[in-house]
DNA sequence: CCGCAACCGGACAAAAATAGTCCTGTTTCA
DNA sequence: TGAAACAGGACTATTTTTGTCCGGTTGCGG
């Protein structure tokens, strides 16, 4: 079960979609503007996200990507498996080669068990509820150039003046 | 929360030196036959091993590796996390950098969930019970070189008459 | 006190996975 | 027809994994 930027991307790009009224069309380079991700690569993620069903896209001018399937019914889990193929935590679950130490091996017992923990985790959340709680990194940096919020007030020397005055 | 082989030569070293006695020195090479482990890597895994105070090394003739604390009281979780360092699920959770899109990003929270459900499970499982289940990797190549024994049967064309064969 | 047995630890290296880039299509709209 | 946008394969750079190698160092036994 590897987690990889790949897998990160696509639920950003997909939370930019969810946060667009169901059915519009969103292009590519505005996701990925949005979520600060190199264009080109966010490009193969939703290759493989259309290929999962997830999205389709169209070409042309005015095209881009939107959903197939509403974003309340698609799980974390299927947008992992569907950029990264079918995961496995280890090599003893992978399902072509197997566990090597295969007649007792103890471990894998352990692995697949962590393995159906992760699945589920991920296979109880939506990208809808996701795209509730997210704010793009895109807009927290725009934010803290416009506004020039002071991250970490703790480091400084009066902590508890400043959070007063916050809380105020 | 990477599971390398690392990792996995790691809980197979400690398997071998569970079966044993407990107090008693094994030698790296003994072990690496055993669990059919390049020795050359395992000696490195069993360095971090021993930084870890899971088992400690004597050098010199009748040297080799023992446990420092009972095979009981140690669990996956340690055992990984001394070979691996403290790991994480995805960048977003570790130590250093932290999450990128932080402010407001709703996946660490995913990710850090999917994490704990992954400790939890290696922590609940110690060495000793592990080493109970499990029967070497080594041992089961002997057998099957000694024996013979037919795997996958059901490949053949009759596979009936072999297993006859075998069975009598 | 000498020498060998066994681990120590750093440098090195090959292979695989990750994280992209780039370029040539192909489709679609205006 | 031409520009806009995705499709998809080839290519590349970096990092991680999976080791190997070799010169120490330590300690037991003779």
């Amino acid at each position: 079960m590897q987690i990889t930027r790949a897998s990160e991307y696509a639920m950003l790009g997909l939370l930019a979609l969810a946060r667009r009224p169901m059915g519009e069309v969103v292009m590519l380079d505005v996701v990925a503007r949005e979520e600060d991700i190199p264009v080109s690569f966010l490009g193969k993620i939703f290759q493989s996200l259309a290929r999962g069903k997830l999205v389709k896209s169209s070409r042309g001018s005015g095209g881009g990507f939107m959903f197939v399937r509403s974003p309340e019914t698609i799980t974390a889990l299927e947008v992992i498996e569907a950029v990264e193929g079918p995961v496995s935590l280890t090599r003893c679950l992978d399902e072509d080669t197997g566990c090597e130490h295969a007649g007792g091996c103890a471990l894998c017992g352990l692995f697949a068990e962590a393995q159906d923990r992760v699945k589920e985790v991920f296979s109880s959340a939506t990208v809808a509820q996701l795209s509730g709680r997210h704010i793009p990194g895109g807009m927290v940096r725009q934010a803290r150039q416009r506004e020039r919020i002071v991250f970490r007030p703790q480091r400084t020397a009066k902590p508890a003046a400043l959070t007063e005055k916050n809380a105020a």
